[in-house]
Parts: C-alpha cells; structure tokens; sequence
DNA sequence: CAAAATATGGAGACTGTCTCCACTTGTCAA
DNA sequence: TTGACAAGTGGAGACAGTCTCCATATTTTG
C-alpha cells in the first residue's frame, strides 16, 4: 500500500523541520498563517515546503496523524476490554474530548472531512473505519440498531468539528452524543 | 431593529442585479466563481459589489434569504398543525430535503455556520431558534426530553449542510436525523 | 573521487481580493 | 426647471497569498 521510498538525508531533514515548527505554529492558535512562512520559520525554502506538501491540508495532516493514529488505537483497545456499546460511546467521548483540546486536530479533521477536499484524506477515513468497526461489533452484539451505517453518526462528528473552536460548544457537543448514543440503542421502528 | 435607510433608485437597481446574477450562478452551480466576476456579469463595477455586499458570504445570503425564510415560516405552520414531536420531526426532515435539493443553500449554510465567520449571520440564528421553538414545545408536552438544547441538533445540522454536496450522502443525512429524533423521544437517564 | 541522482531555495509570475477617488446620477428645495 | 448637494458608481491598480521554475547545492553510488 506504501511504496514508500526512502528519502535522502538532508530531505528527511527538512521534512522534519517543517512539521516540527508546524506542530508548534498550531498549538499557538496560529492557524492561519500565511503558508509560505512555514517554510520562513522551519529555515527552508518555499520551494521545498511546496514539494513536501503539496497544500495546507497535507501538512497538517502530517501534524495530526500521530494524534489520529493514537486516537484509532484507543478504538482497538477499547473494543477488546469493554462490551461493544460500552467502546462506542467511550470512543466518541474520547473524540469529543480530544477536538476540544486539540483545536488544530478539529480544524483539520473539519477540513478533510469537508467535501471540496476531494482526497479524501487516510485521516477522516481511519477515523470513519474506527467508528464504523465498534459499530458492527456493537450491532452484531444486539447492543445497537443495525439500520445506520457508520456515515451517519461521522456526519455528527463533522458537525462537531467545524463548531469544535468556539470553546462555548462544548455542551452541546457533548449532549448530540449523548442524543445519538441513545437513538442508537433504541431499535428501528418495523 | 432594521433602520433600513431607503435606497436612491439607481442603487436598488444595481442591487437587485447582483442578486439575480448570483441566484443564477448558484443555481448552475458555479459557486467558486472569482468575486469579481459576479460584478461583470451583473454589469455593475466591482465597487458597487463590493459596496453592497463586502464579502461572498453577504451575497450569498442575500440570495437564499427567501428560501430560510420560507423554510422559517414553515416551521410556525408545522406548529400549528401537527403534535409537537412530529413537527419537530416534520421540520427536520425538511430541512434536509432542502439542503440536497439546493445545493448552494447547503453550502451557504454551512459557511454561515462555521465558527470562522463571526457575524453570526441572521440567516442560521433564524433557523436555530426555529428549532429551539419547536424542541421547547416538544419538551413542554413531554414528547422529548428536555435536558438536551437546539445547540446539540444544530451540531448534527451542520455536518449535513457541510456534506450535502455529495449526493451520497444522503441516506446517512435521513439516517442521522433518525436517530437523534429517537435519542431526543427517550427520557434522560437518571 | 567523479558522475548521476536527488533536493534546495527564493525570485518572480500569477491570481483573486479589495480600496480609492474622480466622476456620474438621482433627489429635492426653491 | 434648475442648481446644488448627496448618494452612488466603476474600474485601475495596490496588495497579499499561492505556487512554479530552474540554476545551484548536496547526497549517494559505483
């Protein structure tokens, strides 16, 4: 799946500097930047950061996939030491939690999500296939209904990332949840 | 609270133009059309434009302030006529039957809604008090729990306005109203 | 160590946004 | 009607990001 070819010293190099001084430039807030000053502030060339990634989106996405790929274990994890609706619901707690403290991630994860990115980016679609494993797991146990894919309860999700920067969301987010955990539970009407 | 100065003649005119360009241009779905350009084919000056609507997001919510409208109106009619619950349901579904079939009041919406633009434009407070009626209603006759605002809903509204460009979409829009409709139906837990 | 392969950086082309103000048009009182 | 004042216009050009291109530099390979 990963051609993967190993990259020359120095590039490594910068490729690392610039997602180094990224990672710092969002947890700041500074979100947008302008983004040839990534390059500015990492000490490389606009040409370089242009060749590592191609757009905004790729670099943070290069930012938060150790984040989303902590977040996607939790899902395994949980899923082997909880019953199935038990890892859902704490999953999506989880998911909460982390796009309010991670404000970047949210925006991020809101932007790949979004459909005028076309790419589809692995991020959002890791994090669908996660959900939509517990799902199953959950369905298949008789704990959850059966009649509601995965895409739905991740429209929610997007909702909740894009509204993840106003900090006042909170409560609300933490109530759809709720709301759809519950609906979920209950069964389809015959 | 509208001063609403009156508009010279010659104004209005122009005003209108714009608005009928741009409906025109939503409508082929041509939405990331240079700004500018809107002026041009409206055969106006690019200062005029930029003097009655200073930003995309203005434009385009003059041109679908007639559909919320009607959509808001709806809602008053909806709560007349059917039993609490099912006028909120009603509504909903309403709401997402809009969305897909005009895609550019998706779009607006989901802009509009977005923490990044901080007018708080009227357009998505009239539709999220719309829905704050109609759940309030609900909860007074006892037909939804009421330890759950309008806040919670709109999060999930705003994933659909942000997703209803594909038109795939769509069942899990109808899925996720569902079943925040049946987690609303059951009682809080204790 | 030389040649080939790979990567760099930053000047400047390009694109869209928005401002500014000399000029035109509409309004209204006389 | 008309004059004079207010209101509105348009579009050239300033500006701010984005992105490309390629002569030059660095690394790897044989």
């Amino acid at each position: 799946m990963s051609p993967e070819k190993p990259l020359r010293a120095d590039a490594r190099r910068n490729r690392e500097a610039l997602v180094a001084k990224a990672r710092e430039i969002f947890a700041a807030g500074d979100f947008d930047l302008r983004f040839d000053d990534f390059a500015k502030l990492a000490g490389v060339g606009t040409g370089t950061l242009y060749r590592h990634f191609p757009t905004r989106e790729a670099l943070a996405e290069a930012v938060y996939r150790e984040e989303l790929t902590a977040m996607v274990a939790r899902a395994g994890e949980l899923r082997k030491t909880h019953p199935p609706a038990e890892a859902l619901a704490a999953f999506l707690r989880g998911v909460v939690d982390l796009m309010y403290s991670h404000q970047g991630l949210a925006r991020t994860l809101a932007t790949l999500m979004s459909p005028q990115v076309d790419v589809l980016a692995e991020g959002d679609q890791t994090l669908g296939r996660a959900v939509a494993e517990l799902m199953t797991a959950a369905a298949e146990a008789g704990a959850i209904r059966a009649d509601v894919g995965a895409g739905a309860v991740m429209l929610a999700v997007q909702g909740i990332c894009t509204t993840a920067e106003h900090p006042s969301s909170r409560a609300d987010a933490d109530d759809i949840i709720t709301v759809v955990l519950d609906g979920l539970r209950r069964e389809a009407a015959p």
